[in-house]
DNA sequence: GGAATGACAGATTTCAACATCTGTCAGCTG
DNA sequence: CAGCTGACAGATGTTGAAATCTGTCATTCC
């Protein structure tokens, strides 16, 4: 709206088109719409992203990655043993994606649209996130608690199985009451499943 | 179109319904259609299923139980071993809907939106699997091959934890390369985690 | 001279007039 | 008279002309 004299930065941008999707929803908002809330001529922001698709791939990147950087403290945390480390960050996990579906239906909706168009960075995040997984595996397994042959396998694994407590396409699933229980059961079942014997 | 002389049934609306709707797809198949298929008017359409919703689900109906009578063979053969019952069930079910997927994408595309109409329909034909499951695992238990406090929820939680090889919504995962070696390794972790010690 | 602008062509989206569909029912037909 | 028909009202979907958007680039501005 009003002429900032701040320069015009990648950053900048990007959080003027949070605010854009936000407000607009995924199919209204436009590069002119994110160009007039920063109070400049919509060829600037070509000037930054080649086109309208990296626009929304960094901006999904940046809300993926925003999710991996909240999960990695409890991976990384070596003091702690693993059986807990892994049943924390999978609790952290679905309730971190529960709270966004859940306190803004809207908002995690356009997140669902935009990742859906940028398959290459939920990959990427999603090779992230079983590399965390992999990294408290390969620590329970050195410990002695954990029986697992290929780390990395049993890694996708447990991402696998618990698909349904944080992949977004479950997302209605879990307001139902009984989630908490199908949560702990299948927790319950995956530690069973990595316990050395 | 030519007129029969077979009495217009039930049965017969729902094989034309199944035809106009793998013809036209789902958002353009009308009852007008399927009367036209019949050579009928479609106000006798109505005095065989009362709305058009009605008649979508009973086709939903039909195609879920169509699957569920494949895999309730498996789960029933009390002859051979629970594991061997468990992996077997667990992979046909993952081949049956890879199958149908695969073979006719658009069909699958169809009924997944006739599914997504009818919760309910496919909510008692989850139960139904899930009961299919809880019968193996009791066999299990009473074996003494598995070790489940309470076969039904584990039960449930084997199913979800297979999610992403039955869930339509991951249907296009199932022509990855590598899906095979993670169906694998999730059957494994859910094996181990049932296994008595 | 590097950053920003705004007019432009072609692609995409809106919107309202038009067409088709759903569900009902009085009456026809065998 | 049981089953079927077809005209109908209101709801839903289609269509194409007008409006908006995307991406470019010659020009302006500091």
């Amino acid at each position: 709206m009003a002429p900032t004299s701040e320069p015009l930065t990648a950053e900048r941008i990007l959080e003027a088109t949070e605010e854009v999707l936000r407000r607009h929803g995924p199919a209204k908002a436009t590069v002119v719409d994110v160009a007039r809330a920063l109070g400049v001529s919509h060829g600037s922001v070509y000037r930054h992203f080649r086109t309208k698709a990296a626009l929304r791939e960094a901006v999904t990147k940046r809300w993926l990655d925003r999710t991996s950087e909240e999960l990695s403290g409890i991976a990384a945390d070596e003091d702690r043993v693993p059986e807990a480390r892994l049943r924390d960050w999978l609790e952290a996990l679905f309730r971190a994606k529960r709270r966004k579906a859940g306190d803004d239906p809207e908002l995690f909706a356009t997140y669902m649209v935009l990742a859906g168009e940028n398959g290459t960075a939920v990959a990427e995040h999603i090779g992230d996130l079983i590399a965390q997984l992999a990294r408290i595996v390969r620590a329970g397994v050195d410990t002695g608690a954990f029986a697992a042959a290929d780390p990395d396998r049993t890694a996708r694994a447990v991402f696998q199985a618990g698909g349904r407590f944080h992949d977004p396409c479950h997302a209605r699933a879990w307001e139902k009451p009984g989630v908490e229980d199908d949560f702990a059961a299948v927790v319950d079942l995956m530690l069973r499943g990595l316990a050395a014997r």
